[in-house]
RNA sequence: GCGGAUAUGGUGAAGUGGUUAUCAUCUGAGGUUUCCAACCUCAUGUCGUGGGUUCAACUCCCGCUAUCCGCACCA
């Protein structure tokens, strides 16, 4: 098991600026907090990452990748709760201009201002006039709403519309669901995934990679009918594995009994999560320091019913790397609500209902010039009225009631058969954060024990993710060594998906140092005898074994 | 946001109110070398940023930016 240290964070950090994995971004105007860079050896290991992710997703076979802007009208992220969710209210000291939040400086004058509206929160400023903790005055500006997204303006001038940068990717899954629904042929259950960056206007931007004002994201939503029998198997990961239940402490329990007790609680969800289980460590993760943590009621985001967090332990404790979220009917309502679009599915009845309708109507060629613009609104409210009402009759119109005679209305009575309804399908969504999982990848890929009593530090890359596959060294630049090696790099590099690095300065040794600094997996050694009759040595970074193979069956 | 610490070649460190800022390592060139950071020669490359004090600031003071730790916040 890793030890990890203060002085292990600091080695490692080094290494991965020098060797150009991961490097404070924009450094030479001095830095930007929250924001960081992926290197020329960091950028093809994030790249490997995401393919490694989409590819883990759509080998269910039911599940499309969208790509979706990150700029997003203010309309659509008003309808999905994070306007209002998102936000602090904040208010400003008059006499010393600090900013302060106003649910803070009211505690002391209400047990829960987190849960106040705005006008509450207003209102109960201005009743308790509470001091400044900054200069001790009580002369507070307007309570405002400071949104943690990054907002901008989509387009120019006055004709410009109000947008954020999306804090999540899962909107656009959202908005784009009447597609997705056509592209499955209206036959649930289906998924789309889409990686991408998401911002966050972060206060405070902390621990390196750990909390990023830009990140990327990686976010699945699979929908599905909430009444639709589920399957009790579950896929991927069948070990124990260490589980946190709401109110409860760790257990290790596997997926399936967890389910089976009740302790998650649904099918989806635990399949969600053991699949994520087989990605992490099929990434490089360590199995034994992965643990799901089940969100108790109170710290549940805006739209979920349940969530479980896959965290993770490295040199920063333990670090929620994916949320897997059951949110239910949340966004496709929320969206339906504000667009009066119809974002559901049709769930046809295994037999047509057949239902009798006996009760009455408006007879319209009476009522309406006699009820006029109120016709509509009692047309409804008689034909929710039993069949054994006698008229004349008063009916409830917003709060007024309206004089209903035998004149205005008729008898309905026929049968119906209905074959199916629209329902809001269910979501869960695990959403992933790319750029932490990548830290732990490097986390636990970094192993700086030494070799031989010395100093040495090694990446140990799982070969799915690595970000240089070859490293060809030509053990001198002479006697036709160095073409031979040149051929076979270029070689390599012409292979789809391989990525080769040519190294020929420096002592046989100290590149092989070099090779394993930046983790890549199998060093190819070009000697004297290559030359003569075209085998080469291939040398295993992780325990340093060599066998020696024909160039010609070099890639497999 | 508050409190504390820090900022010197790519990396890790030393150091000074006064000539050309030191060391290790890395990197590059040449030499040497038949497989795990060997050696020799040479070379490139640094005082975060803005202002102030001073004859003179990398050094002292102030602001800013960034990093780290604690608290708060966030999921």
């Amino acid at each position: 098991m890793v030890e990890f240290s203060e002085q292990r964070l600091g080695s490692l950090v080094s290494i991965l600026r020098r060797r150009g994995i991961i490097l404070p971004a924009f450094e030479i105007h001095g830095g930007a907090k929250g924001f960081y860079d992926f290197g020329p050896v960091g950028g093809r290991l994030h790249r490997r990452v995401i393919q490694h992710w989409v590819s883990h997703w759509l080998k269910n076979g039911n599940i499309v990748e969208l790509s979706c802007p990150t700029v997003t009208p203010f309309q659509v992220l008003e309808a999905s709760g994070h306007v209002g969710e998102f936000s602090d209210s904040m208010t400003t000291c008059n006499s010393c201009e600090e900013a302060s939040r106003a649910d803070l400086i009211l505690e002391d004058f209400h047990p829960n201002p987190d849960a106040l509206s705005m006008e509450e929160l207003q209102d109960l400023l201005e009743r308790s006039q509470p001091a400044c903790p900054s200069c001790g005055q009580s002369d507070w500006s307007s309570v405002e709403l400071q949104n943690l997204m990054f907002n901008t303006a989509i387009g120019s001038g006055k004709s410009a519309k109000a947008g954020f940068l999306r804090p999540e990717t899962a909107q656009g899954m959202f908005t784009s669901f009447p597609s997705i629904y056509r592209h499955f042929r209206e036959r649930l259950p289906f998924g789309a995934l889409q990686v991408g960056k998401g911002y966050r206007n972060e206060i405070a931007p902390r621990q390196g990679m750990i909390r990023l004002r830009e990140f990327n994201m990686a976010e699945l939503e699979y929908f599905i009918d909430p009444e639709a029998p589920l399957s009790e198997e579950i896929d991927g990961w069948s070990e124990p594995v260490n589980l946190i239940a709401d109110g409860k402490g760790e257990e290790s329990l596997t997926f399936s009994a967890a389910l089976k007790q009740g302790m998650i609680r649904h099918t989806t969800v635990a399949d969600f999560m053991s699949k994520t289980m087989t990605f992490l460590v099929e990434v490089g993760i360590d199995a034994n320091l992965i643990r799901f943590r089940q969100h108790e009621a109170d710290e549940m985001a805006h739209y979920a019913r349940d969530c479980w967090d896959a965290e993770v332990y490295g040199s920063y404790g333990w670090v929620e790397c994916v949320g897997i979220a059951h949110r239910g009917c949340y966004d496709l309502e929320a969206h339906e609500n504000a667009t009066g679009q119809r974002l559901r599915a049709w769930r046809g009845f295994s037999e047509p209902r057949i239902e009798q309708v006996d009760g009455w109507t408006i007879d319209g060629a009476v009522a309406g010039p006699v009820f006029r613009g109120d016709a509509g609104s009692i047309k409804i409210a008689l034909e929710k009225l039993p069949a054994d009402v006698s008229f004349p009759l008063e009916v409830a119109i917003d709060e007024r009631m309206v004089k209903v005679s035998q004149e205005h209305v008729k008898r309905v009575q026929r049968t119906e058969s209905i074959a199916g309804e629209w329902y809001i399908p269910h979501v869960i969504e695990p959403a992933f954060g790319i750029d932490r999982i990548i830290w732990h990848i490097l986390d636990h890929a970094f192993n700086d024990t030494g070799k031989d009593g010395e100093e040495y530090s090694m990446l140990r890359f799982k070969a799915a993710v690595a970000p240089v596959d070859y490293c060809v060294l030509p053990l001198f630049e002479k006697d036709g060594m160095g073409e031979l090696a040149l051929k076979i790099h270029q070689r390599l590099c012409a292979e789809a998906n391989v990525v080769s690095i040519l190294d020929g300065s420096g002592s046989i040794g100290r590149r092989y140092a070099r090779a394993d600094e930046i983790g890549v997996p199998i060093c190819i050694t070009v000697d004297h005898q290559s030359v003569e009759d075209g085998t080469v040595t291939l040398r295993q970074r992780d325990d340093g074994s060599q066998t020696r193979i024909n160039i010609s069956d070099l890639t497999s």
